[in-house]
DNA sequence: CTTGATTCCGTACTATGGTACGGAGTTTAG
DNA sequence: CTAAACTCCGTACCATAGTACGGAATCAAG
């Protein structure tokens, strides 16, 4: 009795296209219930929730294989690999957390000295952010 | 006397493909040096730079579009319009810092739950960070 | 001065992440 | 019970970010 979505209140739900949900499907990210007897198939409402973790993770640079992969870390828990596979995601966001923070850092440097008003000859956003 | 680079030396200091430089010169990214008379272009070595600070603007996920507005940020400064792109940066690159935190952090403590040894019942993964 | 590497240029192809479309069947509201 | 809305399925199309290819010209070393 908790299969009670349509394929397109998922997608209400969720704020994304029914052929986005169709296309993860087809990925294998999301599942697709049995359909009943030259029915419509009904979705637990759990769905909703994945397909908004599929963006979030998206939004932070995953690919879909890669979260197809966090995916698998919820079926398969307390295992070695699993664990390994999400310890390394962590690192990959410290990375991209340093990374981005040196960027944000250099970016509103730049601000400062354009409101300082210090005309013409360059702004340093190149020459702060190309070294190394 | 400072243009001393063949595009395929820029490309092999850069890390990249030659046919990615042409790439970025379509797109109107990369000024392309004029051809002299005949012969191949030369480039300056500042060009390394910039396709270096392309591939690390990349991988913190702006589009190249996105990058080109950055490049534009270089040569004309001290603008409001400018400005205020800068500043429009640094509250989307806010914004990347957060969520990624939070992915952090969520992704962590699957981590240390895994850890304990606490077996199969599902792990909070997609629970923790679906939530809203 | 020839041979091999490199450049130039255009065009085509690839992968990823979707979106759109068309026809047939199925629901649901009035 | 009919009409509108929705589902199913396959296939086609789109944008972004490149990579590959092929022929002609040019350069650099032996």
């Amino acid at each position: 009795m908790h299969k009670k979505l349509t394929i397109g209140s998922v997608a209400k739900l969720a704020g994304v296209n029914v052929e986005t949900i169709r296309y993860y499907q087809r990925l294998g990210l999301l599942g697709e219930p049995a359909k009943p007897m030259g029915g419509y198939r009904r979705y637990p409402a759990e769905m909703v929730k994945t397909m908004r973790f599929i963006k979030r993770a998206q939004a932070l640079g995953f690919t879909l294989e890669e979260v197809a992969g966090l995916l698998h870390l919820e079926e398969a828990c307390a295992c070695a690999e699993t664990r390994t596979l999400a310890a390394q995601k962590v690192c990959l966001i410290d990375r991209k957390l340093a990374d981005l923070t040196a960027m944000r850092e250099a970016l509103a440097s730049l601000v400062q000295q354009c409101d300082g008003g210090e005309p013409a000859k360059g702004c340093p956003i190149i020459h702060v952010l190309s070294q190394d």
